[in-house]
RNA sequence: GGCGCCGUACCCAAGUGGUAAGGGAGAGGUCUGCAAAACCUUUAUGCGGCGGUCCGAAUCCGCCCGGCGCCUCCA
């Protein structure tokens, strides 16, 4: 088997195949900071961090750039209306770079919540108006674009392959376009590279045609070429981006290059609430740091892992409850295999200080691991199907909790099941902590009082004094630990 | 109007030609003082409907019904 992607150009699943040997680079596009970050970014950047994981699970040396969009995106994709980040800093009545530096922040902060690994390079259209200027200006010259009262425009019938990505021809475009042509325009599905700044605007830059600010399509096609080549391996966004930005960006940089932009175009699904889209216009919009609120940031993941990243996500109360049971039930497993785990060495230390090697001979139940990594990884190869990759753990931990229960196990065997567990649910899913609170994990004297606590019920269950064991049960409970009697001793945890 | 997606059990969700993964919820059972956890069994002769192709279809084709998205904002 090998790594198979469903490529947007072609609309069909491709084997995936690297430019250069080993190596893979990626360019994502990234936030416009203007505002705190919601459910639609989780999914997008979960989605496209499996993407990452994977590749440099199977070897390929990865670069991931993703930008910081900060200027040049306006309220309105037709080239019309205010740039994004000025109309927010007026309402905050702070600096366009105060805005971005604090939402860029927020951004950070949540992604790292939800275990996003960062990208490699996350540049900033601010910090690459010389490269921006440049593309401008060589399409000018090779007559792809034209200047108009300061403002350059691409000219989209000077590409007859203008369209290929999003399959929308711009002459098909003309009949039903619903906004009003740009009298500066030659063509109404023309776009801005550079557009010319009014006074009052804040973020401008000299140019060769006076003062202004860059296209918003264009920072995308100069900062990922200078990173990562005039050729590159993927790119990523929202569905919603293939037209009209990705197939300028297409437009933009082919014209220029003369080359082929991006050999494999993904594009991950919408979020839904309650079935609705969700938008700002809707008023519907969940942002991050409110549902964190709810549901831990590890069941956000979860949640967008169990549906395929081509899939819309509906979300809704009632699947993030199901998701947070299910992610508890995987976990649980796991901190249950490293207690045992931690116990069998404790064990071992003793017997091997005792010279007793009958320890040793504990036969385990079989577990095909090689089996379910195999497995996994099949699910994986074909187009990233995190669903299934994440019942196949669930298939696992059956087998685990059954071999665990029967108490036939060696160190040997759980080792190595913790070992695939965290190379396949940790390294690649990111949805298995490395680290599971276990009330052996952590010393503090708060430990030490509920194991002592413990002790007591314990005593309290020898003299069958249930009213009481059951109440100390409870009251605990009520604490946030969870006490759980087995067959050789009670065991607590954080519930 | 143009382009496109989806409809799988009570809920979420894989499966895209070979006879329905997984999770949640429910039911029964084992273990347990009880509980929890775990395990076992169980819950779609059927995948929106109707036709068609095929030895064989949830999967391919056609029509119909229903829901949604992009072409404004938005990842």
């Amino acid at each position: 088997m090998s790594l198979k992607i469903y490529n947007t150009l072609v609309r069909q699943k491709e084997e995936f195949k690297t430019i250069v040997e080993g190596r893979v680079n990626i360019y994502v596009c990234g936030p416009t900071v203007y505002g705190h970050s919601h459910i639609g970014h989780a999914k997008s950047y979960v989605s496209f961090d499996i993407v990452v994981r994977y590749l440099r699970y199977l070897g390929y040396k990865t670069l991931y750039v993703q930008n910081i969009t900060d200027v040049g995106h306006l309220t309105d994709d037709a080239d019309e209306g205010e740039d994004k980040i000025e109309k927010q800093s007026k309402k905050d009545r702070v600096h366009p770079m105060q805005v971005v530096e604090t939402y860029t922040r927020s951004y950070f902060e949540d992604m790292d919540a939800l275990g996003v690994v960062r990208p490699d390079i996350s540049p900033r259209a601010t910090g690459h108006i010389i490269e921006q200027i440049e593309i401008a200006r060589d399409l000018i010259k090779k007559g792809f674009a034209y200047e108009k009262n300061g403002s350059v425009y691409f000219n989209v019938t000077k590409f007859k392959e203008y369209g290929k990505l999003s399959r929308r021809p711009p002459e098909e475009m003309e009949a039903g376009a619903r906004v009003d042509v740009n009298p500066e325009k030659k063509h109404a599905a023309d776009f801005a590279l550079w557009k010319k700044a009014e006074s009052e605007h804040i973020m401008q830059w000299q140019s060769p045609w006076g003062m202004g600010f860059p296209g918003w399509h264009l920072e995308c096609s100069a900062m990922s070429m200078k990173y990562l080549g005039e050729t590159f391996d993927i790119h990523g966004g929202g569905m919603e981006n293939q037209f009209p930005h990705h197939e300028c960006e297409i437009a933009q940089s082919e014209c220029s290059t003369g080359k082929q932009f991006v050999k494999y175009w993904i594009h991950n699904n919408m979020v839904t609430v309650g079935g609705q889209k969700m938008g700002k216009s809707l008023g519907n919009v969940i942002n991050l740091k409110d549902a964190f609120k709810k549901y831990s940031p590890l069941v956000v993941r979860f949640f967008i892992l169990q549906s395929h990243y081509r899939s819309t996500l509906d979300f809704t109360d009632e699947a993030l409850e199901g998701a947070s049971k299910g992610l508890e039930k995987l976990l649980n497993t796991i901190r249950n295999l490293r207690e045992e785990i931690e116990k069998l060495r404790k064990l071992e230390d003793r017997k091997i200080d005792a010279q007793d090697s009958s320890f040793k001979s504990q036969d385990s139940g079989f577990i095909d691991l090689a089996g379910f990594k195999k497995a996994f990884g099949e699910a994986m190869d074909d187009d990233f199907n995190t669903p299934q990759a994440i019942g196949i753990l669930f298939d696992l931990n059956r087998e685990v909790n059954t071999i665990l229960a029967g108490g036939k196990t060696n160190m040997q065997t759980l080792q190595s099941i913790d070992a695939l567990y965290n190379e396949l649910g940790g390294t690649v899913l990111g949805i298995i902590p490395s680290h599971v609170e276990t009330q052996t994990s952590s010393g503090a004297d708060e430990n030490d009082l509920i194991q002592f606590i413990i002790e007591l019920r314990t005593e309290a269950r020898a003299q069958k004094l249930w009213a009481m064991s059951d109440k100390i049960r409870d009251g605990l409970k009520n604490l946030g630990i969870v006490i759980e009697d087995k067959k050789d001793g009670t065991t607590w945890r954080r519930g």
